[in-house]
DNA sequence: GTCCAGGATTCAG
DNA sequence: CTGAATCATGGA
């Protein structure tokens, strides 16, 4: 298989600048799953059908695509959120009285939710459930490789839904999905009658897109909200994970509480950007740098056994 | 070998 | 409605 023919690296104009610790973040923190870097630094991604390439360069970000393909830069820039929209939306986070999301949002400065195609949200989500964002991106890789279309250089498309919904059982226990090979193919059964899914999902306001997501097999309300904050751009929703409960619980103090109410508690606080405000909380959580006023001292409790002797089968 | 992962589903209470 | 068990797989 032939090597892709890169076209000349050129400057990635933004309208802010994104620091390199943050492009990292932004590209390989758990948004999308399709971003490899190599020793040098540089990004190759695919994202719907397009192949492109990232890296810092002297003078700031700089893109490359695929010699003769006359939309990555475009691509490329709407993929980055290159208006700046979003600096208007972190700016109207409540950071003023919130000292842990001002902590936050300092640690990866310029930090922008990437505009995905919902499809690959989707398809990145469905798999995520109890994985680490490592195995997510292997699982998703295998899906590509094995059922999506080439696009040279050994680079592949996401499978469609119709692919996906053709796929063997051993196609999918070879890409190492586990039980979330029912959930991928249970979707894709549903959604492959409805090729304008997307479009007709977009329609809808953000509850109703929450819930017609939750109606899909595999998608609960952390999946959803994933889907909608990613794909579908609705920068209000409140995804609540693991790091997001601990990061409440330890920042804010809500100790014990159901990630529903996280959930609501993170809509109402951080208002229309909530997801943004949940993704640098999520990314400090991570990093080890969130500051945890109401984090209780180490091991109150002692965690009891899960089974007392009880014969296996 | 053990533990756990950007959870969802199913079932018991 | 809430809480717990179960799910399949691989990396630490």
């Amino acid at each position: 298989m032939k090597a892709v023919a890169w076209t000349a690296w050129r400057p990635l104009r933004l309208a802010d600048p994104v620091p390199l610790q943050t492009l990292r973040e932004q590209l390989d923190g758990g948004q999308s799953f399709r971003w490899n870097v190599d020793e040098a630094g540089v990004w190759t991604g695919v994202f719907g059908r397009t192949i492109a390439g990232v890296r810092h360069g002297l003078d700031g970000l700089e893109w490359r695509g695929v010699e003769g393909v006359t939309t990555t830069e475009a691509a490329v820039q709407a993929y980055l959120d290159e208006a700046g929209g979003q600096a208007q939306l972190v700016a109207s986070l409540p950071w003023r009285s919130d000292a842990v999301l001002r902590a936050a949002i300092a640690a990866n400065p310029g930090l922008r939710i990437l505009r995905q195609d919902p499809h690959e949200a989707l398809i990145g989500f469905l798999c995520s459930s109890n994985k680490r964002i490592l195995q997510i991106r292997q699982m998703v890789a295998r899906l590509a490789t094995a059922l999506g279309d080439p696009l040279g250089g050994g680079f592949h498309a996401l499978p469609t839904w119709t692919q996906l919904a053709a796929a063997t059982d051993s196609q999918l226990k070879a890409c190492a999905l586990g039980y979330r090979a029912a959930f991928l193919r249970g979707t894709a059964q549903r959604l492959q009658a409805r090729p304008h899914w997307a479009e007709e999902f977009q329609a809808l306001s953000t509850i109703d897109l929450l819930a017609e997501l939750r109606s899909l097999p595999g998608v609960g309300p952390k999946v959803a909200a994933c889907v909608a904050l990613f794909g579908f751009g609705r920068l209000e929703s409140f995804p609540v994970d693991t790091w997001v409960v601990q990061a409440l619980a330890g920042a804010y103090g809500f100790h014990g509480w159901a990630p529903a109410r996280l959930e609501e508690f993170g809509r109402a606080h951080f208002g229309p950007a909530a997801g943004l405000a949940q993704q640098y909380l999520f990314a400090a959580a991570r990093a080890g740098v969130l500051l945890q006023p109401y984090a209780l001292p180490a091991v109150p409790v002692k965690t009891r056994p899960k089974s007392r002797g009880r014969a296996r089968r």
